[in-house]
DNA sequence: CAGTGGTCTAGACCACTGG
DNA sequence: CAGTGGTCTAGACCACTGG
């Protein structure tokens, strides 16, 4: 059961990307080129271009050629995923550091958006994630304890809260809001920025079946991410 | 210049399930089929439910066929509102400056977003958009004449660009990006913010039937607005 | 088993870009 | 002009699904 052939040749480019051996704006070889140096036939080495041009990966012009697109980072709003996989998806290095983990009682705000009385305890955890050793992701994150029993003893540096939890209890909705803000002096010291750098701020709220699973703060450095999205109207009338 | 083969039998179905002739679940007819019926080779029909396939409109599995998928709901983040029925729903006062409205040539960027060759013609617009007197929008605008061709006799302190093009050409697909950035001091002083105040800018790209209307750039000041959405997932598994 | 989608070939003609 | 990507053909073999 061999890999398709134009997965391989995927694979090839994103390689050379990841490798820096081309950069940004930088010509890929073309459907030719690369049906020759594959021995496949040009459809084959075009549906590689292609898939990754749809990717977001290249940047494809008739009569030009395939350029590297520039690199940097989206995600779907529609989707939540995990900040991971979104960049292990990029062909990245994930890496997170816990900042906090542990028990807390519930202040006014966090009991009332928890759906819980003031004073119940919940876990509370804040993570650091980063993407090729650079800062991207500041989390924090107050759980509902009757959706993630086991909580305090994961290990947050090899499953993230997010993909824990919902190995637990199947997403099945959330509130987002987003917004530009600064940071607090601590946060952006552990951002890597200037506490003077805009920050995408997500504040998301998870439902599963049975409940709220948690409320979560997520701020990114503005210069190393942006949010992004395709829609389509369902009946265009 | 005739459409390709591949789009026009999208169009067909999606025309099918539109017109409730197909419906969520039910079994489009198959490759080979649709060849036939076209007289087309497989490769053409296999690109039309392929597309459909990435689009989300047809779920297909190998062995058994492609389906209709079920219509999903939508963020509202992802809505394209006018910001001015935005504003009225908050029973606010909406005003809209006009700050430039004229023609450009589309220099490279634009050109490349717009699909169109460099140094046509395009209408540009800036606009102000406030609420309660305050400064909520600023709105630059690079769009297609040829999907609004009254575009620049159009009056944009009653009717709002955005509203005016899908009076023309209905809205049927559009890309979005979400960033958090600092202006510059001439936006900066529109907005009536400090220039180191954090804002939102959303780069939206709009299709219509027939091809790529407009490109949009909004900024709005980080201390007055925010973007908000529910989202449910199809399929809690 | 017949039918489905997944991969692939070796050609073809075309529109488009830059020089 | 030579080179690029965009569309398309008429075949092929395969893995998979249900009956």
């Amino acid at each position: 059961m061999s890999r398709p052939r134009y997965s391989v040749i995927k694979d090839y480019i994103i390689g050379q990307i990841e490798s820096r051996a081309w950069r940004s704006g930088d010509r890929v070889p073309s459907e030719n080129d690369l049906a020759a140096r594959f021995a496949v036939s040009r459809m084959t080495s075009r549906r590689a271009l292609q898939e990754l041009s749809e990717e977001g990966i290249l940047v494809r012009t008739q009569g030009l050629g395939s350029f590297v697109a520039d690199a940097r980072p989206r995600s779907s709003i529609l989707e939540i995923h995990s900040i991971d996989q979104e960049i292990k998806a990029r062909g990245h290095t994930h890496a997170a550091r816990v900042i906090k983990l542990g028990e807390k009682k519930a202040d006014n705000n966090t009991a009332l958006l928890l759906g819980l009385k003031k004073g119940t305890p919940v876990y509370h955890s804040v993570l650091l994630h980063s993407e090729n050793g650079s800062a991207l992701q500041y989390e924090e994150r107050h759980v509902n304890p009757q959706f993630g029993p086991a909580y305090l003893d994961q290990d947050f540096t090899r499953i993230t809260p997010s993909r824990y939890l919902s190995s637990i209890s199947p997403l099945t909705e959330a509130d987002q809001t987003i917004e530009a803000v600064t940071v607090s002096k601590p946060i952006a010291k552990l951002l890597e920025i200037a506490a003077s750098e805009p920050c995408l701020k997500v504040s998301r709220r998870t439902w599963c079946q049975q409940g709220i699973v948690n409320i979560v703060t997520l701020y990114y450095p503005g210069s190393r991410y942006r949010l992004g999205g395709h829609l389509k109207t369902e009946e265009p009338q």
